[in-house]
DNA sequence: GATAAAGTTTCCAGTAGAGGGAGAGTCAAG
DNA sequence: CTTGACTCTCCCTCTACTGGAAACTTTATC
């Protein structure tokens, strides 16, 4: 199939999925005559645990670390759950840091009356070296 | 004084009082003849003040706006109040977000087994189209 | 068979927010 | 006067795409 037909089943954009193409992740066949690619079932379930993997917040790299794991079918679940690991504990270092800006923000917000007056606790913080 | 104590001062490297120069946001004096920024006491105080808003997820669009209601001692804080609302309203998204990825992940990290087999929930769930 | 519309190709540029490094000019100390 | 530390501009790199232009192919219509 063409490349509009596997970004569409793989629900990723034709410009991904060529983006993909040229990065190495997904590369399908090349038509020598029309140089159009040419997709088939197991490249558009790649783009599809691609996208997933990506919508999980993997970058590409590690989607390609977990493509790998995807064909290897002598993988050891071991080297899946040590990636997915990884990445969870990215998540909720990133969790810890959102928590601590949304307690100082919405502190400062809270304390800023939002009137006409230029008085505002959120510049004056701002305003602190720290 | 020159462009590194400046930026020692408000805790940033050089390119980033560089680049901040060059993009308008803290801009210096330019000694003519020698073509080297000159920064004083007031340029150090936007900088620190730049800096603490990039912390706290401002753009440096968003940082233009509080450096100018910053400098402008008739705003009214409820200006300042509805950019510091609006981030918080990201924020708050972004906690959502974070914490559907962190579920699912969590989960499927727990149902992995992780030993030497290839049996991988992890894997098999990336592979599903939803 | 001609033609037009839709789809595909490659290539180039741009996004945010810097970081890295080259090569040239400048400054202060010994 | 030279050496080393700064500084300057300019360009490249990064992530993960997105958009657009010009050229080519396919498909549909007449």
């Amino acid at each position: 199939m063409k490349i509009s037909e596997a970004a569409k089943q793989a629900k990723l954009s034709t410009k991904t999925v060529r983006y993909y193409a040229d990065i190495g992740l997904v590369v399908p066949d090349v038509r020598a005559e029309t140089k159009y690619r040419d997709y088939d079932h197991t490249h558009v379930q790649k783009l599809i645990f691609a996208r997933r993997a990506r919508e999980f917040g993997f970058s590409i790299e590690e989607c390609r670390d977990l493509l790998n794991l995807y064909q290897n079918t002598n993988r050891s679940s071991s080297d899946v759950k040590r990636l997915a690991s990884a990445r969870l504990a990215d998540i909720e270092k990133k969790q810890q840091e959102l928590q601590c800006l949304h307690d100082e923000l919405s502190h400062l917000v809270k304390s800023c009356k939002g009137d006409e007056r230029p008085d505002c606790p959120i510049i004056s913080n701002l305003a602190k070296s720290l």
